[in-house]
DNA sequence: AAATAATTGACTGTTTTAGTGGGTTTTTGG
DNA sequence: CCAAAAACCCACTAAAACAGTCAATTATTT
């Protein structure tokens, strides 16, 4: 099982889509400045992010990504999962032939433990987090930050 | 975070261990055969886990390795720890300055994520699994192999 | 003394991560 | 109409971790 930057990079990127995206679509250029994550990387991610209909895109001026569903419609799991990211923690990805065709002996703990964390990230939605007050101030401190290095700009 | 057949089969080869040596220590040769890990990785493995004082050892002929804690005291995610697998889902491992010296925006849900992990690891131990009527099953079929590959070797 | 088994340390091939860089296409605001 | 904005696509790479091998040494027991 692996949960490394890619997947959290997938999951805040498609949080900040969510937080800026209700009007007009959003360039990854500006998720790139707002989240600190390379340009070129977020390309990679969200081609499949759109491979997996997470999100729609627009070319072009003005173009940018739109989330393809209610932000109470994408659950976290999706996004890892579209990722590559598999939430599963079994060696045989739990077909059960771990040890010579048969089940080794903990194959049942890592079923029990991938179940676990895919009940829990599945039972967050992109809207969960939203209304959290902690993901609110923080989302806030961005916006400022930017509008802060945009004034610097442009004296 | 990451979970792969380090941390697996550090699981594994405890539990054997809790199977198998309740009067004497078990040498590593045994747990390689029985559970198919190659005696070097095995070597490796304890050398941590007896680093966090989770096994003592035995030198010489009849010696081997024993848990130094009932089985009952012995937690899956000790085991995990001991062998650097960390359960820590954030990147900033908890300390909450994943961007430029602040949080990011999904720093509190790989917390909560860790913290669900923990809990879920912390609440299996040794005897738990040995008390799984799974685990009892397939520790049969294993020692029932092993038995077959001494006839062979003797005839 | 011989065999057993832990202990130690260096070394290695492979895969994944976390990017970089360069170019092409599409679209639009001026 | 056209230059710029943006997505799109592909190849490449340095560093790290994983998964393991190999060889030598030390301690203990029969």
């Amino acid at each position: 099982m692996r949960l490394t930057t890619k997947g959290r990079y997938a999951v805040t990127a498609m949080l900040d889509l969510a937080l800026h995206g209700e009007k007009k679509p959003i360039s990854l250029a500006d998720i790139s400045k707002r989240q600190e994550i390379s340009l070129s990387y977020l390309e990679q991610l969200f081609s499949k992010l759109r491979g997996q209909k997470l999100v729609t895109s627009v070319r072009g001026p003005g173009g940018g990504y739109r989330l393809s569903a209610p932000t109470s419609e994408i659950r976290v799991a999706d996004i890892i999962d579209a990722v590559n990211e598999s939430i599963d923690a079994t060696n045989c990805s739990g077909q059960g032939n771990c040890q010579r065709g048969a089940q080794c002996l903990t194959h049942h703990l890592w079923c029990d433990l991938s179940q676990q964390i895919h009940e829990f990230l599945s039972g967050i939605t992109l809207q969960n987090l939203i209304e959290r007050n902690e993901v609110q101030e923080i989302a806030a401190r961005q916006d400022r930050e930017q509008a802060e290095i945009l004034q610097h700009v442009s004296a």
